[in-house]
DNA sequence: TGGCATAGTGTATACGCTTACTTTATTCCA
DNA sequence: TGGAATAAAGTAAGCGTATACACTATGCCA
């Protein structure tokens, strides 16, 4: 069928196994045979068959992904395509190809997870996302399968490489931000719970409520999940109470999308009667009308980061695990003002 | 190392064979036998490597993903997460995984392709773009590898099975739509030339535009990159124009965000001086302001039915090509107006 | 000139699975 | 009861590459 490796073999009049060391630049093998070698490869249109390679190999050059949800929700939120940009350009820079399985259940995306790790079929994964008790993440490591995390393992995170920004202090400085706007009733709108970014921004959100001392009260505080209908959900909430905020925590430009339509809807105006302030900085966030002020926690680097990482990791095994911390600042854009006098 | 099919072999007391015949669910393995040898599979753990298969088998159960650009760029172009969304729902309803290969430069991208047929790393490839004389599909075609194309292929229309909106009819009743609100200058701001949905959205503006007994300028035409930057661009330029248009025909929602924000940074009010219309439909068309009004072409499906088709080309390499519409709608919002009296 | 490095290449096997071909066991009919 | 027909399982040969090990040829020195 298709041109191997012994076809060259014959046409260069060498051995398989010379042919094979040409493809790995053997330095053992001759200049001269090495272009006679290379002439026939290029006369045949050889290429060589990447599945021989991985099972001889034991390696693929194939890094795996895995989203929190079916990739069909996840999609929604631009968050991924960004981080999948960061990893896609390093992972390009080394001829890594990129391995998505999906699923839509929790057990089908971890029956995806298992046969891609025992099917050899990506070399390590990068987690997109950090979760309580993650069943994934403690297969991973059991079976000693080399990945990376964005965002903080919840638990062995010092010997589990990572990626993440410090959401703790980002929520704790947004949360001032607006207490410095004289917000006093601020609420917060988390993603799910179980998700280590939603309680380290909601205990960053605490520390800095408590700080100024401010009632931290349980019914300002909202989960719902990472889309616009979350987003609208919360706002819905919250506009109910009785005393509702006057500014919100959001931790996601979706989210925030979806409150600020919400808004709209009601008569509410932000930032008039309202003020938000989000996280992600997602391209289109400045697009909103109005426009998001939201903190930019560099999702590319995040992604770029954590292929980096992994790539360490396949590479040198013993290496020690490490944390890199990327940096957010805030963007400020029309969403947020002074509290407005009662 | 990790655990094989003869050491389940062993275990269960039967030859290799006989276990490679239970994982394929051989009918002539009697039910005693299956019964056994899946006890001893759980019983160890054990998982096929798919490499080794692959490689027996002459197929991956993975398919493959070819972007216009490097992944880079087009992934600030919500488009993609989108047709990928459509496509990894079938993918996993058929257990087949996502294979992206990436690249900068056009030969990267190509060689890329290369690698993945060549080196059996995926059973078939969809291309998520068309483009006039593109190396890639031609090369595809040659090989006689399995694929389909989101767009209409520029030649051999009838042998590549392709999903595609009516871009042609499309932008002819969009701009119709335009022409009833009363404009009578009316630019079109078209992605790069080389793309058939350019040039077929192009045809079909042109056409209503002659239809209406309007005149034709080249000057109202730009052509610009499918990114917001292009967006902004095409703006400069045809503001420029001394007799400028009143309404813009916008191929691509990504665009018209930077037409917007440029339009608005210079004061000018949409749809008040100008009216915009573009397609796409991207999730965050709503949510700009002033929203877009835009035509929906069903991204999701767009990827759906490519990777169906795909999966058909796949398991029934006789089957005749065939050509899927996608059809399309206008989303009425907030950018189109009647033309304002001069 | 014999012996020994050393560079360059070939041989053979392994990687883990599929499958065509064979063999063995069982059934059933004349 | 012999033997054909059928069912069930085993044997072994790939799939295309990598690599440990073996071998040859050359050069160099004593």
């Amino acid at each position: 069928m298709s041109v191997t490796i012994k076809d060259v073999a014959k046409l260069a009049d060498v051995a398989p196994s010379t042919v094979s060391r040409v493809i790995a630049n053997n330095p053992r093998i001759s200049e001269k045979t090495k272009r006679k070698v290379k002439e026939a490869m290029d006369y045949l249109g050889y290429h060589p068959n990447f599945n021989a390679r991985s099972l001889a190999n034991r390696s693929t050059q194939a890094i795996g992904l895995v989203m929190p949800s079916s990739a069909d929700k996840a999609f929604q939120n631009p968050f991924f395509p960004e981080v999948i940009r960061g990893i896609s350009t390093i992972a390009h820079e080394q001829e890594y190809a990129l391995y998505m399985s999906t699923g839509n259940t929790e057990d089908e995306i971890f029956e995806g997870v298992v046969r891609m790790v025992q099917g050899r079929r990506v070399d390590g994964i990068v987690m997109l996302y950090s979760r309580v008790d993650d069943r994934i993440m403690c297969y991973l490591q059991e079976q000693k399968f080399p990945f990376t995390v964005i965002g903080k393992p919840f638990k062995n995170a010092e010997s589990i490489t990572h990626i993440d920004n410090d959401n703790f202090k980002a929520a704790q400085e947004m949360t001032e931000y607006l207490i410095s706007l004289g917000h006093e009733r601020i609420g917060f709108v988390g993603g799910n719970l179980n998700l280590v970014v939603t309680i380290d921004r909601l205990l960053g959100y605490e520390k800095a409520i408590r700080n100024a001392g401010l009632p931290y009260k349980d019914e300002y505080i909202v989960h719902e999940e990472f889309l616009k209908e979350g987003g609208q959900e919360a706002v819905k909430e919250l506009l109910a109470l009785k005393d509702p905020p006057s500014a919100l925590l959001v931790i996601d430009d979706v989210m925030s999308f979806g409150v600020l339509s919400t808004l709209n809807e009601l008569g509410v105006s932000v930032p008039d009667d309202i003020s938000l302030l989000s996280f992600n900085n997602v391209m289109l966030s400045e697009l909103s009308s109005p426009s998001l002020s939201s903190v930019d926690i560099n999702i590319f680097k995040l992604g770029y980061e954590a292929a980096k990482g992994l790539l360490e990791c396949i590479q040198c095994p013993e290496k020690e695990a490490k944390r890199v911390v990327v940096p957010f600042q805030l963007i400020e854009r029309q969403t947020c003002s002074k509290v407005s006098g009662k």
